[in-house]
DNA sequence: CCGTATCCAACTAGATACTG
DNA sequence: CAGTATCTAGTTGGATACGG
């Protein structure tokens, strides 16, 4: 194609999208990103997944293999949820003292995979991130705080 | 056999883990899981990210394309943000009116494809979900406070 | 136009105590 | 053991006003 001409509108001359830019059909309706989002987003739903990806748990047990110790009351609204949104079963057995298990369900384990997803590019992309960190921090430490 | 009497130890007899249970090496560490989620679950990281794949955008065109109305303070705080985690590249042309432009970086552009993953799943879920949800209610809206 | 600063409302999460 | 209830602290996000 012919080269660079009549950049007039704007300063940026090369668009430098290398990939096909990958999204979704409607930029104005958040595609359904946030529907994810508003359920792994928040700070335990993860943690009870990785965990139950391993198996099945009871509630004690959740709590206890949940690193940063999570009260009672967060895991029980957590598994809730998650039970809401039919990744997650819960089974109560009628003994004495009450035992519940939880496990994923199908699209629970489905989930799982994103997670590994997630994951992988958290830590890939960690060294990056933790050098563009000290980077713009020691770029800013003059006009930024203190 | 024998009815309901001693299910003490453990009721649960099959594993009924389908899949390899992929997830991580380390459940106690949370695994990397956490970073980018703290990075994309707040309410607008997300939205920057979708909009910014389709190319480079000045403030104001950013304001405007993210649904929901998003203020000066919270695009600030998120754009300046993503600049810092290096998935953003932000270009100051010192013009009158001052002009800048926001772009994704090639971290951030690697991230889209995660996004898309995000909600692949979450379209192809989104029955299910709220066949689950209703479910749930119509089950709880005698002992659940509605 | 592109922010920053301040104040305030809403939501989230922790600690604790109590129940079946 | 597995919750529920209540109260409180911390964090997030919005509105507004002002500065470069």
């Amino acid at each position: 194609m012919s080269a660079g001409h009549t950049a007039v509108t704007s300063p940026a001359t090369a668009p430098v999208v290398a990939e096909p830019v990958i999204v979704c059909d409607t930029p104005q309706d958040e595609c359904g990103v946030r529907d994810v989002l508003d359920r792994l987003g928040d700070k335990w739903s993860v943690y009870v997944v990785v965990e139950l990806a391993s198996g099945i748990r009871r509630f004690k047990e959740l709590q206890r293999a949940i690193p940063g110790g999570i009260s009672q009351r967060m895991l029980t609204l957590t598994v809730r949820r998650l039970e809401r949104d039919g990744l997650v079963k819960r089974t109560v057995f009628p003994t004495v003292p009450p035992q519940v298990e939880y496990e994923l369900t199908e699209m629970g384990h489905s989930l799982t995979h994103l997670v590994k997803a997630l994951a992988d590019w958290s830590i890939a992309h960690r060294p990056a991130i933790a050098a563009s960190h000290e980077a713009w921090d020691t770029a800013h430490q003059d006009s930024d705080a203190r």
